[in-house]
DNA sequence: TTTAATTGACAACTTAAATTGTCAGATATC
DNA sequence: GATATCTGACAATTTAAGTTGTCAATTAAA
């Protein structure tokens, strides 16, 4: 399900952030401060609900069986996060921005050519969610209809997708910048080409060799980049 | 949320049919055999599936909210289906069913180029998606990630659309048939940048004239048909 | 060694929705 | 007009999960 009305935003009351019984705490455990400890938990929940959601799934997972496969409790589920819908969000969010920075390094790599670069930004695309299965059964298929603010994640990182391919395309043919209303049209439709032949070559068992994949994909993306 | 282990199917219990009290029944109401009664009840229950779902969406619909819309209670909500997501089902397949046949007609018309199918074949699914909202907010949004079994109604709808890209795209290009491991992945990328496109354009409120659209996406289309 | 905060295990509570059941009133047949 | 089926309203039950609360065991500081 995917929010429609996306003007009207429920605001989350924030939790009571589970302060200590006493207040003016912060004794030091196993040589780390108290914020460090709840860094170090948050960060084991990320790790858990990367596996539980990428293996059995969103929906087939308990709040209760993240805590086991985290090695933590409720409590401490409860103190980093609000609910399971605002853990899938985490993640997905350390997901997406991993790629990002993946795709930034590539476009900002001079030495390659362009036509290289799309190449290797797509090569990272597919690589990573054929080298990491639980991360290609996240981004592609947890997330979706979970709710409208997963949705709304959702589709910004859509967005920020379409806006790298336009980054990569503009580089490619630099007289090509569209200002008009359509201008979302081709980078949308690239988007939205990658993203599905992803899921259908994640759910086909990675059949086709990751190489042959990227070039003929770079072919479709070359021939887009003539649009305007 | 997608099904990824794909062969296992848990089949659903059959519901009791709800039998009527007494067997050998069969009297007329209304003017209507028993059979006729309980499908126009089907039918009003398919209608109201698509006004909820497409309006207040899915996860928002509860059933007695789905039997208000109908005019009916749930005992035939029951008799009919066997759960708000068996209806989801039903509303989906009418409506993709409907746009199939309408796209095959667009195919079986040898009165027109094949220029002009492309352009009519978008036309009839993009005007559709404009014309109604509702079918619309069900098709592209509503029925993501909701279950296992959605799932697989979804990613076989994703797949005769491709298949109908490539009946499409073969008209145009003769020879083009592929054959090998990788014939899906052209197919598969069209119709994931035709769903994203829509996807776009019916959150950005149709902000782009219809026709526009289709002379984009048209060119788009062709361009493609030379890949092989 | 003593003490107080922290942690882990798990029970208890809460909530929300689907599903089933009851029964009086409506509708056609005979 | 009498009777039996069908229908609609709505209460009762069931189910399933998230969320909160309790308490003993653990860990580090003093």
């Amino acid at each position: 399900m995917i929010i429609l009305t996306t003007n009207i935003v429920i605001l989350m009351k924030k939790k009571s952030q589970m302060k200590p019984k006493s207040e003016n705490q912060g004794q030091r455990y196993k040589g780390m401060e108290a914020s460090e400890r709840a860094e170090e938990r948050r960060g084991k929940f990320l790790m858990a609900g990367l596996e539980a959601f990428g293996v059995r799934g969103y929906a087939a997972t308990g709040i209760k069986a993240l805590c086991r496969e985290a090695g933590l409790t409720e409590r401490y589920f409860y103190e980093s996060f609000d609910s399971k819908e605002d853990l899938l969000c985490a993640v997905y969010r350390m997901i997406v921005e991993e790629q990002k920075n993946d795709f930034i390094a590539i476009l900002a790599d001079a030495g390659t050519t362009h036509r290289e670069k799309v190449a290797a930004g797509l090569r990272a695309f597919f690589g990573t969610l054929r080298d990491d299965p639980r991360n290609a059964r996240v981004q592609l298929f947890e997330v979706l209809g979970v709710s409208p603010r997963v949705d709304r994640e959702y589709l910004a990182a859509m967005q920020m997708m379409s806006d790298l391919v336009s980054r990569l395309a503009g580089e490619l043919v630099p007289g090509m910048h569209h200002k008009g209303a359509t201008a979302w049209i081709i980078p949308a439709g690239v988007t939205g080409a990658l993203v599905h032949v992803a899921m259908r070559w994640v759910l086909n068992g990675y059949d086709v060799p990751l190489d042959e994949l990227v070039a003929r994909m770079t072919r479709v993306f070359l021939s887009w980049s003539d649009f305007r």
